[in-house]
DNA sequence: CTTCTCTCCGCTCAAATGAGCGGGCCGGGC
DNA sequence: GCCCGGCCCGCTCATTTGAGCGGAGAGAAG
C-alpha cells in the first residue's frame, strides 16, 4: 500500500478534497455530486474510498475530556461495559499525584454528569476518591453515603476524612459518614463499632446504594491501602490464597470472584454483596502495576463504568485478549 | 443553536464518539451500529449527525499543498473552471517576493503533474512564470514555445531570458524561444522581428500548443509590465478604452472580450486567438489589486486553472457575486 | 387534574448505496 | 502483431439509508 498523501499528486488530491468536501461538510448525496462533477455515482464512492485511505480527508473526534478513545473503546467491549474513560496518556511522564487528580477531574465530571436526584452515592475511601471529590463542583441533592472506614496514616493533609461531608454539601443531600478507622485490630471491635449509632445508620444506607465510585487496589505494597495497613503475616496470607484485586476491603481472586478471607471481619466496609447489587459502580484503578487487579474486578460484573489511564489500558487490554471473557 | 462541544456532556460526547468512530474508521453500516448498541438505526443516524454539528467529530481536509480548500472551490464553481488553486492566506503579511515564489511553487507542483508527453508547453515570460520555472524539478519530454517577448528592464538578476531553454533542458524536449524584446518601438520593426528565423519558428508553434502556463496582469503601474513599458500617452489611452487585464500582451475588457488596439501591432507575442484555442491555460494572478484583472480575464473562457492567492481570491469572489456568469 | 406543547422515538416507503461482476482499455511480453 | 494480466469503469440487485409521519412520554400551563 503505498497510498500515502503524496502517492495521489496534487490534482487528484484536490479532486478528492473537492467531493469530499460537498460529502462531508455539505452533505450531498453521491448521487448529487456525481452529477455536477459529471462522474459516475460509483466513481464518487471510490473517490471518496481513496480521499479517506490517502489521507486527504481525517475525521478526527474532539472529545471534551482528555480521553482516549480507542483504547475506552477497546476494554469498554472486551469487558463489556457500559461505559470506560481512559485518561490520554500525558506527553511527559508524570507523578502519581498528577495522574491521580486527574483521573480524579474526569471521574468528577462523570459523576456530576449522571447523577440525578433520587440517587443515593456512596463513595469508597481511597485516595482516588478523594481527589475526584476535590474535583466535584456540582452535584444534584443526593445523600452521600461513605463505604468505609477511614485509613489513617494514609495521607491526611487534605480533609479527607470530611469527604463525605463535604460532597455532601456540594449536593445539598444528607451525609452518611464513617467516623472509624477502614482495617481494626479485631473481630469484636468491628462488630462493636458497626452498632454505634452514626455507622449502623450509614451501613443501613448500603442496601440503598443507587451509584458508588470505588478504587481498585493490587495486593502489592503501596498499591492497595488495605495491604499497607495489615501486617506481613496477614498480607502474605491473602496474597497466598491467589487475592489480586482489592475495592473497598473486599478481595479478588483473578477470575473475579469475592474471596472471604478473615480480614472480612475486621475492617469498617460495604461488604462484596452489597456492592455487587449496586446498579452502576465507577471503579477508579490506574497506573501500570494496578493493570492485573482492574482485570480481576472488571471478571466480578461488579464494574459498570472503569476509569483509568493509558499506562493501565494498555497492560489491561492484553490481559483480556490473553483470556477473554465467555 | 446552542450545541457546542460541551452543550452535549462528557457521557453524551463519549457514546457519540464511539459510534461516529464505529461508523468512520471502521466503516461499519448504521444498521450493524444499531445492534451492537442495542439503540434503532435512526437513533444512529441521529446521532452521527449530532456527533459532526456539535463538533465532537470533526473532518478535516489535509491538501498536500497550502491550498485553501474552501476559496479554491467556490471560484472554480463561480466561473466554471477545471481548477483554481488558492494559495492559503500566510499568517504573517509577507512580500511580494515571497507570495511570487509560492505561486509559482504551486504552479511547477501542478504543470509537472498534468504535462505529458505529447503537450505542447507554452510559457508566457512574466515575473510568475519565471517563479514557477525555478521551482520546476521535473518535466516529461515535450517542446517548451516561449509565448511573448522578454520585457528588457525587468528585473533581470535570474537568467530570465533563458528561462524557455532551462525548462526544455529540464524537460528534455524542444526550446522555442523568442529572443527579442516583448513591446517594440513600431509596427514595421515588430513584422520584421516576427519574420526572424528563430522567431518565425516560434510563432509557429502557436497552432500546436496544447497547454499554456500566462500570467495575468492588471491595466495599473506596477501590476502589468507591458503597462509598466509603455509610455504614459500609450497607457492611458488604452485605459479610456476600458482595459482592465492584460495577458501576455493582450488586453482583456471588464467582461473578458479581447481587445484589438494599437499595441497588438508592436508587441512580440502570441495572438489572443491562438491563445484562446488553447485547451489548457494555466493563468497565474495573484495579490488583491488584481483582483478585477482576473476577473475580467476569467470572464474571456480562455482560463482552464486559476492559480491565485487569497488576498485576490475574496475580492475576486465578490466580483463573481456582483456579476454572475450567464 | 387536565390539556397542551415539545421532544424523542421508531415506523413506512422511496431513494441512495455497496458488493460483486463483466467489459473495455492499456502496457508488456512473446 | 497478438495475447495476457491488471486496472478502471459502470452495470444489476439486494441492502442500507433518509424524509417525513404519527404516537408516546415528560413537563409546563391552565
Amino acid at each position: 500500500m503505498s497510498a500515502k498523501k503524496q502517492g495521489l499528486g496534487l490534482v487528484e488530491s484536490l479532486r478528492l478534497a473537492a467531493v469530499a468536501r460537498r460529502f462531508y461538510e455539505q452533505g450531498a448525496s453521491k448521487l448529487e455530486i456525481a452529477e455536477e462533477f459529471g462522474i459516475s455515482r460509483f466513481k464518487v464512492a471510490r473517490m471518496l474510498d481513496a480521499a479517506r485511505e490517502s489521507g486527504v480527508v481525517r475525521v478526527e473526534f474532539r472529545l471534551p475530556a482528555p480521553v482516549d478513545l480507542v483504547l475506552s473503546e477497546e476494554i469498554r467491549a472486551a469487558y463489556r461495559l457500559d461505559r470506560v474513560l481512559v485518561l490520554e496518556r500525558a506527553p511527559e511522564p508524570e507523578s502519581r499525584e498528577v495522574a491521580r487528580r486527574k483521573i480524579g477531574t474526569l471521574a468528577a465530571r462523570l459523576l456530576t454528569e449522571i447523577v440525578t436526584t433520587g440517587d443515593v452515592l456512596g463513595l469508597s475511601w481511597a485516595r482516588s476518591v478523594n481527589a475526584m471529590t476535590d474535583a466535584i463542583e456540582s452535584l444534584p441533592k443526593c445523600p452521600i453515603v461513605q463505604l468505609c472506614g477511614v485509613q489513617a496514616g494514609m495521607d491526611m493533609r487534605d480533609r479527607s476524612v470530611e469527604t463525605v461531608s463535604r460532597v455532601a454539601s456540594v449536593s445539598g443531600g444528607e451525609p452518611y459518614p464513617i467516623f472509624g478507622p477502614l482495617v481494626l485490630p479485631d473481630r469484636r471491635t468491628t462488630e462493636t463499632l458497626r452498632r454505634q449509632p452514626g455507622i449502623a445508620e450509614t451501613f443501613g444506607q448500603f442496601k440503598n446504594l443507587t451509584k458508588a465510585v470505588v478504587s481498585i487496589g493490587a495486593w502489592k505494597p503501596e498499591e492497595s491501602t488495605v495491604y499497607d495497613a495489615l501486617d506481613e503475616a496477614e498480607r502474605s496470607a491473602i496474597a497466598k490464597r491467589g487475592a489480586k484485586a482489592e475495592v473497598s476491603a473486599r478481595l479478588f481472586d483473578a477470575d473475579g470472584n469475592p474471596m472471604s478471607t478473615g480480614l472480612a471481619h475486621h475492617v469498617l466496609a460495604i461488604s462484596a454483596e452489597d456492592l455487587l447489587a449496586v446498579p452502576e459502580v465507577i471503579a477508579l484503578g490506574y497506573t501500570e502495576p494496578k493493570a492485573e487487579a482492574i482485570d480481576a474486578v472488571l471478571r466480578s460484573g461488579m464494574v459498570s463504568t472503569l476509569i483509568t489511564d493509558a499506562a493501565a489500558a494498555v497492560p489491561l487490554l492484553k490481559l483480556a485478549e490473553a483470556r477473554p471473557l465467555p
